[in-house]
RNA sequence: GCUCGGGUGGUGGAAUAGGUAUACACGCAACACUUAAAAUGUUGUGGACUUACAAGUCCGUGCGGGUUCGAGUCCCGCCCCGAGCACCA
């Protein structure tokens, strides 16, 4: 009997599967379609390791049972291959990040295809080649046309010494990561996008989607809504008055705060304004200690906001004097202090301080020794904040006194919506996107700034000018699209990868290429040289594998509606905030200028699941720097794919962090030996051993277990049911020592064999097609039908009784499964350690729960 | 800090409409096969204690309380670990 050879069997197949086009999908066929999608890989050069598979076998896993069950199936690959570890090294070696990526795409692909993944390559796109990004970057210019995109000044990290702006991931403890220097902000044009637009239904479609709960609630925490006021303070202040007062006596200049709990506004003793506030800088020669704020504001620009808004850190600020707020509700005049606890990009950037009713304007209050005022009774505002909205009357607000803090928040909010000082509002956390990066390796934003058309602009705001002008155009003056047919624009090759010294992306230097002519007015006109983000080409990959190749669009209409929306998406955990919110954002954008056909629906992904992390062996994150990475090349030359397969799904739940260990994998692999051991002697010794078909409850729990647990990812219970199965325990059938005992009688199971091989077939396919081949059939396994199982033929019909005496297991006995409680009692009670323990006492009740158990209370 | 997960044998883990805790594997031990080793197979394997073996008792799911006939599972209060936090992908 040859062994388990593992090389030769997966080589047979996996050329056996191209030659075929097994998994290939058709774009027309008379099959239900079923579109399963994986993250893309990121092509590093360190090639894959053991954790990418992750996601891959298991939706493997789920697109080969899909095809068995019928059903014409997509699921397709392709590569990330924009972002900075490119760029990076390009910046160390001179070597173009082009030749880098494509080396890394071959042997990504190498390793890929080594796994025996039913990838349809056919469609492997690449986010790095110009025919792919070309509709990256039509879609950014759809977006700016609908007027979705703004420049704006944003602060980015800059590091002084390296002259080079940074991603947050290259700031380490406010550090530059590379040199070690203090990381600066520096204030810097950029493009964005209104995702804040799409804030309501990005919330309340995920009511129609089926994600796992806990990514649907990471998307609306990060969403963020919120109902609450805004709220009008007016600013006094005696030189802005004086000067003006008899002028313009109705004058005002105003302080908006965004609050929740306008409830409380009869405690707001202070104001509080984040360092980034205009007001500052509008007001600067009314305030009379603007040396002192301005330091504070230096020393506020080096923090993170994480740093920030940490509530262990204790709260600094200064007051802003020269200029008071005055509080609506009691026309109190109240001091203003800047503080860097409070975000310029949350609310209005500003809020009134209620320190009675708000620990952290508790802190600040009790540290600037501020007033504190109590106004929902109810707490000890002596000890801490009073933050409790249930309880509670209000107190020391005059006309709404004794109304609850329910009541008054809707009562203060009419009272000033009457007096025009505040309006009812929804916030968002939500932020609009950053688009721009002053980087390379990235696709390059297909606007051109003219100079001459801004000042036109400037001149005269004429309705006739504006007629011809697109909402990118209107809302940005002097920028213009470029012209679709003058797609893609391409990413010129240049000397030198590091941005310049002005923090241009170092496209900038490259002076004939930024040079061009206006589409508008013919003159002389500049490119944009920023760049996009790594996420706009991972937005809407998964709309481009519907038809890959298309050179006149997007995707074709009618192929669009066929495969989309994607049916199954899985990826990592890390990624179901922004990748998955900003793709869904570009999506609707799509379906709402109908790129996407109205049938496919407004949402990109019908369900979204997420895998954990696999860490290195002592359970530390897999990293080059730590030395414990594992790469999947050693394991499936010497274990076989096969294995690596179930290994990883055998392992642990699927949806958590799990470490690698390669002792674990030999279970796995022992288990393949022994199918393959059995099964070959089984298919050798057919002619001879008389075949019948037993009914198995086995087989049918097996199939059912197997079925279930690949739809709700149980991946690890599902290879143990295969295990057991197997093994045959419970008297169901055992297909090994029979072989050896009862040769030329044996009695086998071909049915349940078969079953059995199907089941094991997405988790081991290599190994399950050469099998099948044994046991004489010419066609694939995956051709066949997924077996399906009889729900009768599963129930036992005795089952185990327990007995307990007061909850604890003191016996167990056989019963019929339908027992009923008297005559579970009567046997029960005839047990002779039960007849111990009940002997002189009195039983005060009996529990009885069917085909389980029966617990005597006494 | 905020948001979201998680904590069960020596190890990875199984078990949630509250009902036999530790399935399935790894490791370890003994035995079989072997000149021997490896491989393979068989058996055993939560802890403590009692014991004449066959058996029995108590304790056990991060910690402390609670609800219940019965809690890994539900409630309250803690501790620890992981992921995300808007320019990594």
């Amino acid at each position: 009997m040859p062994k388990y050879n593992h090389k030769a069997i997966e080589r047979k197949w996996q050329k056996f599967w191209e030659k075929e086009n097994l998994f290939t999908a058709a774009n027309q066929s008379e099959k239900p379609k079923y579109y399963c999608l994986i993250e893309f890989p990121y092509p590093s050069g360190e090639g894959l390791h053991v954790g990418h598979p992750r996601s891959y076998v298991a939706l493997d896993i789920l697109a080969r049972k899909r095809k068995l069950e019928g059903y014409n199936v997509l699921y397709p690959i392709g590569f990330d291959a924009f972002g900075l570890p490119s760029e990076n090294y390009a910046i160390k070696t001179g070597i173009h990040p082009a030749i880098t990526t494509k080396k890394n795409i071959a042997k990504f692909t190498k390793q890929l295809k080594s796994l025996g993944l039913a990838f349809d390559w056919d469609r492997a796109v690449v986010t790095t080649n110009p025919n792919y990004y070309r509709w990256t970057q039509w879609i950014f210019l759809k977006m700016f046309e609908a007027g979705l995109a703004y420049k704006t000044k944003m602060a980015i990290n800059w590091c002084p010494s390296c002259k080079i702006g940074l991603a947050n991931e290259e700031v380490v403890n406010g550090r530059c990561e590379r040199c070690g220097t203090e990381v600066k902000k520096k204030e810097k044009e950029q493009w964005m996008l209104k995702i804040t637009k799409y804030a309501d239904r990005l919330l309340n479609d995920l009511e129609t989607v089926d994600y796992l709960e806990r990514i649907k609630l990471q998307q609306k925490n990060w969403i963020g809504r919120s109902e609450g006021t805004i709220i009008k303070f007016q600013i006094t202040n005696a030189k802005f008055q004086k000067n003006f007062k008899s002028q313009m006596p109705n004058f005002k200049l105003w302080l908006e705060v965004f609050t929740t709990r306008p409830d409380t506004l009869f405690g707001a003793t202070f104001m509080v304004i984040a360092p980034e506030h205009k007001i500052i800088s509008n007001l600067k020669s009314q305030i009379s200690n603007l040396s002192e704020v301005e330091n504070y504001l230096k020393q506020a620009r080096k923090k993170s906001d994480l740093e920030r808004t940490d509530l262990t850190k204790e709260k600094t600020g200064v007051e802003i004097k020269g200029i008071k707020a005055i509080n609506p509700v009691n026309n109190k005049e109240i001091p203003i202090f800047v503080a860097d606890y409070i975000l310029a990009t949350y609310g209005t950037g500003a809020i009134m301080a209620v320190p009675a009713h708000d620990q952290r304007d508790w802190d600040f209050a009790k540290k600037y020794n501020l007033p504190i005022i109590e106004v929902i009774s109810g707490g000890d505002i002596s000890t801490k904040a009073f933050t409790e909205i249930e309880n509670g009357k209000l107190i020391n607000s005059g006309q709404f006194n004794n109304l609850s803090a329910k009541e008054a928040i809707n009562k203060i909010t009419a009272w000033l919506e009457k007096k025009d000082l505040g309006k009812k509002t929804v916030n968002y956390k939500l932020r609009d996107w950053v688009f721009s990066r002053q980087r390379y390796w990235g696709e390059p934003i297909p606007l051109i700034f003219c100079e001459s058309c801004k000042k036109l602009r400037e001149k005269s705001n004429l309705k006739s000018q504006i007629s011809n002008l697109n909402q990118g155009e209107i809302l940005n003056p002097g920028w213009t699209a470029i012209a679709e047919k003058d797609l893609p624009v391409k990413l010129p090759r240049v000397k030198k990868y590091e941005p310049t010294d002005t923090g241009e992306s170092p496209l900038a230097t490259m002076t004939n290429w930024v040079k061009t002519k206006c589409p508008k007015c013919g003159g002389k006109a500049l490119r944009e040289t920023d760049t996009m983000p790594n996420w706009a080409g991972s937005n809407w990959y998964f709309l481009r594998y519907i038809d890959p190749k298309n050179n006149d669009s997007l995707a074709d209409k009618n192929k669009l509606e066929y495969w989309a929306p994607v049916d199954w998406y899985n990826g990592g955990m890390e990624h179901t905030t922004l990748h998955l919110l900003y793709s869904r954002f570009v999506y609707k954008f799509l379906y709402d200028i109908g790129v996407v056909p109205k049938k496919c629906g407004p949402e990109p992904y019908q369900k979204r699941t997420s895998h954990g992390l696999i860490l290195g062996q002592g359970g530390e994150k897999m990293s080059k720097s730590k030395g414990n990475v594992v790469t999947p090349d050693e394991i499936v030359r010497d274990y076989g794919a096969d294995s690596f397969r179930v290994y990883e799904m055998f392992m642990g739940p699927f949806d958590q962090a799990i470490p690698w260990d390669t002792q674990g994998l030999i279970g796995g692999r022992r288990f393949l030996e022994r199918v393959y051991t059995v099964v070959s002697k089984i298919a050798q010794d057919l002619k001879e051993l008389r075949i019948k078909n037993q009914e198995s409850r086995l087989i049918h729990k097996t199939i059912k277990k197997v079925s279930e647990d690949i739809e709700t990812q149980d991946y690890n219970t599902a290879v143990s049911a295969l295990m057991i199965q197997f093994n045959g325990i419970d008297n169901q059938p055992d297909w090994r020592p029979k072989i050896e005992a009862m040769k030329g009688q044996y009695v086998c199971d071909t049915s349940a064999l078969e079953s059995f091989l199907i089941l094991l077939s997405p988790f081991a396919p290599h190994l399950a097609e050469e099998l099948w081949q044994k046991l004489g059939h010419p066609d694939s396994i995956f051709n066949q039908k997924w077996p399906t199982y009889d729900e009768k033929l599963i129930a036992a019909d005795e089952v185990e009784l327990v007995i307990q005496i007061n909850g604890k297991v003191r016996d167990k006995i056989m019963v019929a499964l339908t027992i009923s409680q008297p005559a579970a009692e009567d046997l029960a009670t005839k047990s002779e350690k039960i007849k111990n323990y009940l002997a002189g006492k009195e039983i005060k009740k009996i529990i009885f729960v069917p085909g389980r158990l029966i617990n005597f209370v006494i």
